[in-house]
DNA sequence: CACAAAGGAGAGCGCTGCTCACTCATTCCG
DNA sequence: CGGAATGAGTGAGCAGCGCTCTCCTTTGTG
């Protein structure tokens, strides 16, 4: 992979394009064909990119690639986006935003499981099967940090989306009163006072055990789903890799007490 | 990242060189200045090539760099290594090498720690040092697999050196009489049954569920070090990170049933 | 309608992985 | 011992890459 400079140069997240200023006048919101076009050639960039990633992983994207499959000239693709890691940061976004609702889903669909365990469990069986439906765009979010490192900030909230539904199914339980104490024994303090301050922030009421296992949790299923995804579990779980993986996230749930 | 076919292609595990047949006569084992320039050359290119990945990322490792730092032609690197792949992957396999061997560590040194569930915490403490100390190489083996996927099989022996130090404190625990049932009631028949045979093979005479608990354990692990490595904790644990590790994987001791 | 802005095209720079003669030193063997 | 085979090293060169620049066409606006 060239691109030799790669100094996170314009990552200003892509180009400034003061969006045109809305006429409060009696003029329609058509807005224009270029609005439109801009869109529909920008997501058409990053589906092309999605699928050249699917086709031959992240390393492999080439800008010259997906501007040929698009027919136009590689220059061209630089209006859209001002560099390869600038596309490759939005969809890095667009991965956990898709990560982040699926693992929202079985909370907002019409019928939530009942008990917070159950629930626990259909949160992080939607993560799972995301990421095994889109492995090359999990290991975009949660393999190798691909721009130079330290690509988040705008990353930011997206990828806040999985812990806050793990938080949430556990902040219901606590709130229904059903949550019962982390099993073990207390943190050390100091973990209890971080916990404590981060839950205060985004979980307000969560004792901050509670807290502090659901953050190990998170990275607990994470690294679980990794495995299944990059391969680690090849010749070591096979056939029973789902009942596997419930039967582990049923201990984490009992982990941290939800029934 | 050019390289544009990548059909890992040389992956016949680097250059065939009949190792020079070994006279049983009394020749001495000098083996010859060649042999020997050989193996110094190939430490020198894997080394450089270290210390460019850990100044910049795996991603942006060259072969063309590494021979200029070398002070050689681009052309003359591939005597040694037949692609960037391979070099690549020669480095994966160091890589796991040194984080077994760190992972041992606690188990071979002079004054292995007591009781079971403080040898399991040396080992996975060991893991998460060593993957700090080294975050480029972690990443090169814990992140997105880096040549074409489907890399194993050469790494398959270094590979498992981790789980085996977990597997092996765990059933010196159970050979003394010391480990407790895994917590939370046996695991579904397929997965007791899978982890039954891998227990069989690997690890005679351990309880299965035993077995199931320390091959979650293995992944849970991996993905609280990743998660450090990789900045996902950034603004989520920040002081108390490594009594926040530690905390954790005590409680997955617990879960284990090591006293 | 005139003009500015946006989108697109193509050439070109320096970098990359990799191959191909070609040289030179070392080692093997009759 | 001396010719032959082998291995290491070189430099040129190919195609692909990210990215920039200049130029031209299209589009929307006053």
């Amino acid at each position: 992979m060239p691109h030799p400079p790669l100094k996170n140069k314009s990552s200003a997240l892509f180009v400034e394009r003061r969006s045109r200023r809305w006429h409060t006048d009696g003029m329609t919101a058509i807005q224009g064909a270029r609005e439109r076009a801009r869109r529909e050639v920008t997501a058409a960039i990053k589906s092309e990119a999605r699928d050249r990633i699917a086709a031959e992983g992240a390393a492999q994207l080439s800008l010259r690639a997906v501007s040929r499959n698009l027919g136009m000239a590689s220059s061209a693709l630089y209006r859209y986006f001002p560099s390869r890691d600038d596309l490759l940061t939005a969809l890095i976004i667009d991965a956990y935003n898709a990560l982040g609702e699926a693992a929202e889903g079985p909370l907002v669909s019409g019928d939530p499981p009942e008990s917070p365990a159950e629930r626990w469990l259909a949160v992080c069986l939607s993560v799972r099967e995301w990421a095994l439906d889109h492995p090359h765009e999990f290991a975009l979010i949660h393999g190798t940090p691909v721009p130079g490192y330290a690509a988040p900030q705008e990353t930011g909230g997206p990828g806040t989306r999985v812990p806050f539904a793990l938080i949430a199914v556990t902040l219901d339980a606590h709130r229904s009163g059903a949550l019962g104490p982390v099993p073990g024994g207390p943190p050390p303090p100091a973990v209890l006072a971080e916990a404590a301050a981060l839950a205060a922030e985004h979980a307000p009421g969560l004792p901050a055990p509670s807290m502090a296992a659901v953050t190990a949790a998170w990275a607990q299923l994470t690294g679980l789903v990794a495995f299944e995804v990059f391969g680690q579990y090849t010749h070591v779980i096979e056939e029973s890799r789902a009942e596997f993986f419930a039967y582990t996230v049923r201990r984490m749930a009992a982990g941290i007490g939800l029934p």
